[in-house]
DNA sequence: GTATTTCCTACCAAAATGGTAGTATAATAA
DNA sequence: TTATTATACTACCATTTTGGTAGGAAATAC
């Protein structure tokens, strides 16, 4: 049940774009990384896979880096993790079908799907804008 | 996120146990492993975990097996989880001091701590009573 | 005493995770 | 135009986790 390094460093990754909407200037990972302690290059891998998600605008060059697409209030929580993450669900059974051969009388079925529904209302019920 | 095949075969063997509760008979894992479509070492393995928990009554030999111990609605989901997978919270951050240097400073702690909450909370209402 | 079933330890292969290295490409400053 | 800076992208890699097997020892029913 773990959220994984990923998810972690993206939401840490989004804030502080979230910080800089206003000011409109480009943030470099350069940055961020340095002010999060995190590795750069593990960064760019994880911007890569997030840039795909149109969540940005970025630059490249001196001056360079991202700035946020979007206004924070505008990423949901839920969005930007399950971007990271590929999927958030907590079985496979609840997203994809005919993955258990057992899924038409299975007695744990509805709880992963009432515990996942749980999960991500709270997520996506969230942005960016409240934890800024 | 994901519940691993631990948790999920945990519930299924505490919920086919409940389903035998008012009879009062042993269950072996060589049925569940039958019934269930599970390997029956690896069910032993799980089983060696969910046994320190005091959660069956167990007997060796011809006729034996487990039995819950107490009521089904006395076994909350939460409970049954947390004794499979070790623990089921979101992030290490949200139970153990210390293990992020920068916890106390840290934006995305509350959301974290916040969706653990709703998580756990959700798991300890339901028991298996509720899925019999 | 034999069959059965739990109890327990030690392995093991495959996948996931977290991270590094190197290169190409684009933007800016000089 | 050239040097510098920063993103874009691919390929690796070590460690840990996961899911599962193998083999015995101890207890119980018949």
């Amino acid at each position: 049940m773990k959220i994984s390094t990923k998810g972690r460093y993206a939401l840490v990754i989004m804030l502080d774009l979230a910080k800089e909407y206003d000011k409109g200037d480009f943030l470099s990972l350069k940055e961020i990384a340095e002010k999060e302690n995190m590795s750069l290059k593990y960064l760019e891998k994880l911007m890569l896979i997030l840039n795909k998600a149109d969540f940005f605008i970025s630059s490249r060059g001196e001056k360079g880096g991202y700035k946020l697409k979007y206004q924070p209030k505008d990423y949901k929580i839920g969005d930007i993790l399950r971007v990271a993450e590929g999927n958030i669900d907590v079985t496979d059974c609840v997203s994809k079908e005919h993955i258990c051969p057992n899924s038409h009388h299975c007695q744990t079925f509805s709880l992963w799907m009432e515990l996942n529904n749980v999960i991500n209302d709270y997520l996506d019920s969230k942005t960016l804008a409240d934890y800024i």
